[in-house]
Order: C-alpha cells, then sequence, then structure tokens
DNA sequence: CGGCATCCCTGGGAGC
DNA sequence: TGCTCCCAGGGATGCC
C-alpha cells in the first residue's frame, strides 16, 4: 500500500504525538508480523521517551531514548491510526501504544498499528547500527533529497537491460517509489515503462527526475493516495487518488493526447501509461 | 550481478 | 444473496 508520499504521511502524524512523548502502556497482540517482532517488544517500550521521527524510503524510524529506533513498514495493507480517547481494538489492530507527556502523567494519544495481510514489519534496533540495518543500508537515495538527480538516475540505470517501470521500483536505486508513484511518474515524464533503463539518459533522465520530484511532492501534499486500505492517521484519506494521471484508468482518454490509457504487466505488477505521450 | 517467478496474508470487488 | 476467483499500494528469497 504506502508509498513514499503515504508513509511521509504517517511519519508527520506521528511527529508531534511520540516526540518528547513516553510509552505509558503497550500493546502487542501477536508475536510476529511478517517477521517475528521483537522479543519483549511491549515490556522494551513501557517508560521509554521518543526524541524523534524520520522517515526513510518506505520506513519510518521512531527514535527513543538511549540511541534506540523502533523501524516501521507497512508492507502494503498496514496503516497507523491515531487516538485521543481509548479506541476499541478493531480486527487486524496488532500494536498499541499509550503515549502521555510523562511517564506518570494522564494517556494522551493511543497510537494503533493496523495491519489485515501483515505484510508489515517492525523492529527495534541500535541508532549506533543503522547504517548497517540489513533492510536499510543498500537502500538508494531519497527521491526528495540532495543526493538524487538525473545524474543519479543515468548512473544506477546503465548496463540495465530491464525494463524503467521494474528499475524505479528497486528500492536499491531510489528509495521510496511503488507501483502507483512509478506509473505516475513516467507518464508526466513521457517515458514508456515499457523502456529499457539504460536508454534513460540525457534529457530523458532530466525530465524523469523532475518528474519523479514534483509527482511525489504533490502526493505528500495532499496526504497520500487512498485506494484501498490507506488512510491518513487521523481517519482522512489521501486526497491524490483525484489527480492520478494514469493509475488505475486503463481505457480512460489520455488527460494530455485522449488515447485510451494501457494496462500492462510487468513482473507480475499492474502499469498504466499512454501510448501515445510516452515513448 | 541482473532479471524473473514465487511466496507471505487477508479482504474487497467482479462475475456467475 | 452467496459462492468462487482474481487482484491488490511490498519486498525477501531462490533460481537461472
Amino acid at each position: 500500500m504506502p508509498e513514499l508520499p503515504e508513509v511521509e504521511t504517517v511519519r508527520r502524524a506521528l511527529a508531534p504525538v511520540l516526540t518528547q512523548h513516553y510509552v505509558t502502556a503497550a500493546f502487542v497482540g501477536r508475536n510476529d508480523l511478517r517477521w517475528p517482532l521483537p522479543k519483549n517488544l511491549a515490556e522494551q517500550l513501557v517508560g521509554r521517551q521518543f526524541t524523534n521521527v524520520d522517515r526513510r524510503g518506505k520506513y519510518v524510524l521512531m527514535h527513543l531514548d538511549q540511541q534506540d529506533i523502533l523501524l516501521l513498514h507497512l508492507g502494503m495493507s498496514g496503516s497507523i491510526r491515531i487516538y485521543d480517547t481509548p479506541p476499541s481494538l478493531r480486527k487486524h489492530d496488532h500494536i498499541m501504544l499509550t503515549m502521555a507527556a510523562s511517564p506518570t502523567a494522564a494517556a494522551r494519544h493511543y497510537i494503533v498499528l493496523n495491519d489485515p495481510r501483515r505484510f508489515g514489519w517492525v523492529d527495534l534496533f541500535s541508532a549506533t547500527h543503522q547504517d548497517h540495518h540489513k533492510l536499510l543500508r543498500h537502500m538508494g537515495p531519497e527521491p526528495l533529497g540532495n543526493a538524487f538527480s538525473a545524474t543519479h538516475l543515468q548512473t544506477v540505470f546503465a548496463g540495465r537491460q530491464g525494463p524503467v517501470k521494474n528499475a524505479l521500483l528497486n528500492q536499491q536505486l531510489i528509495a521510496g517509489i511503488g507501483n502507483i508513484y512509478a506509473s505516475e511518474a513516467l507518464f508526466h515524464a513521457g517515458v514508456s515503462p515499457r523502456r529499457k533503463a539504460a536508454t534513460i539518459v540525457g534529457q530523458r533522465a532530466e525530465r524523469l527526475a523532475t518528474a519523479i520530484v514534483k509527482t511525489l511532492r504533490a502526493a505528500i501534499e495532499d496526504g497520500g493516495t487512498s485506494l484501498r486500505d490507506h488512510v491518513q492517521p487521523g481517519g482522512e484519506i489521501g486526497y491524490f487518488v483525484q489527480r492520478l494521471a494514469v493509475y488505475g484508468r486503463d481505457g480512460q482518454a489520455c488527460q494530455a493526447c485522449t488515447t485510451p490509457i494501457k494496462m500492462i504487466v510487468q513482473s507480475g505488477r499492474s502499469s498504466f501509461y499512454c501510448p501515445r505521450c510516452q515513448r
């Protein structure tokens, strides 16, 4: 489900309710999601204070006191909800943290992780190992960061014989792009998802880099894309779904040239594009 | 190393 | 209304 814009939406919602706040109670309803949860996770969290909340690609990094990081990946169906009063847990609510301004203060927020398909995961580890964490160490640069550019795209795509759409989904080349925004960015760049990655050079690389940044920024402004599971932590839907140019629009007229949008399957994932505008 | 298929899991929608 | 089938925003893993 959640790609960079949705995860950033979650990060922004979590930051004020976690930062400087203490975990006064923790519920952990099962001992695994995609992978086993850290042992005694609830006991390890109670009494701890969060210091700040970061994002890396599709991961949320919740920094704790004593240089620890609570890592969250929402998989395809994970979502975070934040409540001001004690919620009754619903189906697939796996974790709940009760947050307060001090270890003994009254509860102020309840943070609930729901994940029906359980493709998400949670880890707790020392920040001193962040650069070595097996899930983070090989990740490519942030597309909204300084290290990202057309030159970077051209460099990491060099020699790649597979389609550019697949390369965009590869988190080791660029972090945070998923199936929706790959199709959207390629449309705005005028690049076919079928084009061989290695041929993305020069002006085409410039157009694609620009389209990636613009698309992701616009989606963040809209609170992400709500299709099936995703809602913002306050329960609001993400409105970018209204601005999707091609994703999910097969058969509909291209907004630029009215040619019907086409859907194809690449490596088992659907791609949407305008066969006339995108080359 | 690159590229592809397979697998993990539940729920919603389409089609009958 | 009810059943079956297919599909879904992710990524690790193993095979060639």
